[in-house]
RNA sequence: CCGGAGGUGGCAGAGCGGCCAAUCGCAGUUGACUGUAAAUCAACCGGGUUUUCCCUACGGAGGUUCGAAUCCUCCCCUCCGGA
């Protein structure tokens, strides 16, 4: 791939960089979420001065609202929202899951975590292989998405990374439901890539492949070669199990996929699943986890602060210990919220309910994160990734 | 001093004879959060090491009842009017 290069490896950890129409993504990075054309609580400036190089944004979400046509006439997603650094859009194949069988069954994709609402609606969700007829979550319109339409509509919105349309498994997911489900991914991954070319667009937008296949080693090979033929880049996205089960899914599908391709892990990006990632061959993350938490009351900590893996290197402002405490929220970290707000004054607004709580949490858990994965390129191209790793993870 | 309204768990505030250790909310504690229906959700929240179990509890002291936070009597204390 020429827009991306290699620059250094440290066992299987890579340290390269990626060139977009919108500018040079240094990998590995992570890709703060901005579902719905924001990162929540933060603006362009704010990410800039963290030095986020890439955001996430959505299909399903910014089709529904404000509208695809809508973005398009703005001159695109980049000029809609300020933000002329490079953007990736995902397909909303993810969210066809998630707000369709997920929510019905009460699936997470991820250790099978459970979110539950008050009353969950049934909804209409209906797969066929043309693509996925659902229902809004705003207003309950009925919409249909397929790869066409997907790739279509991540034109419109300009992102320098797209992906390609793809199915998800259902949260039953037997053997014969998953091969099935791999099989349209398949087939609607062809699709999304004649899509793409047929138009030609400006032949800048990279699209992504994505490799399913659960937890299942012969199907996320299978996927993984599939891929790898098809797409100039490949995500792993799906349903990926337990912990252990995503670095062995990460682990098969980096080792049958081509050295020269960038390589994201779609949704993950938790503090020990990214040195996971990493250290097995992944470029890119994103994940909602720094900002959620952020506004949840889970801010992230160094080590040498109290950061571990059993508290996934957060801690809770809500507990009434912080209430008087001076210190800011991780002593260790630069950031503009940690050099000028104490823990206190962070609880106070927090339990107010102030909006400027989710800014600053916001801001202090982007920047670490962002400032972390500078920290692990940085030991990749100093060949001291696993002593990096031990050093947070103890292992 | 007279008339009226009240005193309930950290706060606030329901209950007004048994299903009340006491609704709801706030505060508190714990847990969850991984391609964002998420400024969210769940559990706990008098004490006793688990309990369909036992204690202590609804201003205080008595009483009526098989049984009272709920009814009666007296006392103490608030608040609102009037002198």
């Amino acid at each position: 791939m020429k827009n991306f290069k290699i620059l250094h490896r440290d066992g299987n950890a890579r340290a390269g960089r990626l060139t977009t129409p919108h500018g040079v993504i240094e990998t590995p990075n992570f890709n703060p979420v901005g579902t719905q054309g924001v990162v929540k609580a933060l603006g362009p400036r704010e990410l800039k001065e963290i030095g986020v190089q890439i955001i996430l944004g959505n299909t399903y979400h910014l089709m529904l609202r404000p509208g695809a046509e809508l973005i398009e006439k703005f001159g695109g997603l980049h000029q809609f929202m300020g933000w002329d650094k490079p953007i990736m859009t995902d397909s909303g194949g993810f969210q066809v899951f998630s707000l369709g069988v997920a929510l019905e069954h009460g699936s997470s994709k991820v250790v099978g975590r459970k979110y539950q609402k008050e009353e969950s609606r049934p909804r209409l969700n209906k797969i066929t292989e043309e693509g996925v007829i659902f229902q809004s979550h705003l207003d309950g319109s009925k919409h249909i998405l397929t790869p066409e339409k997907s790739i279509e509509i991540q034109r419109k919105l300009g992102a320098d990374l797209i992906v390609a349309f793809d199915d998800h498994e259902s949260s039953k997911h037997t053997k014969a439901e998953m091969e099935k489900s791999l099989e349209l991914t398949e087939i609607w991954g062809l699709r999304s890539l004649k899509k793409y070319n047929r138009k030609n667009w400006d032949g800048k937008q990279l699209m992504y492949g994505v490799v399913h296949g659960g937890t299942h080693q012969d199907l996320r090979i299978r996927s993984a070669h599939f891929t790898d033929e098809n797409f100039d880049a490949i995500s792993i996205g799906g349903i990926y199990g337990d912990k252990k089960m995503l670095c062995r899914i990460v682990e098969w599908v980096s080792a049958e996929v081509s050295e020269d391709k960038p390589r994201h892990l779609l949704g993950i990006g938790e503090v020990e699943d990214l040195f996971n990632g990493v250290e097995r061959g992944m470029d890119f993350f994103d994940c909602v986890a720094p900002t959620r938490r952020a506004r949840f009351g889970s801010l992230y900590i160094c080590p040498e602060n109290g950061g571990n893996k059993i508290n996934s290197f957060a801690m809770s402002i809500r507990q009434s210990r912080y209430i008087s405490d001076k210190k800011p929220i991780d002593p260790a970290c630069g950031c503009y919220t940690c050099l000028n707000f104490s823990r206190a004054y962070l609880r106070h607004l927090y339990s107010a309910g102030e909006i400027l709580y989710h800014n600053l949490a916001t801001f202090h858990n982007i920047y670490f994160i962002v400032n972390l994965m500078r920290e692990i390129r940085s030991a990749i191209l100093e060949d001291s990734f696993h002593k990096l790793k031990f050093q947070w993870l103890g292992y």
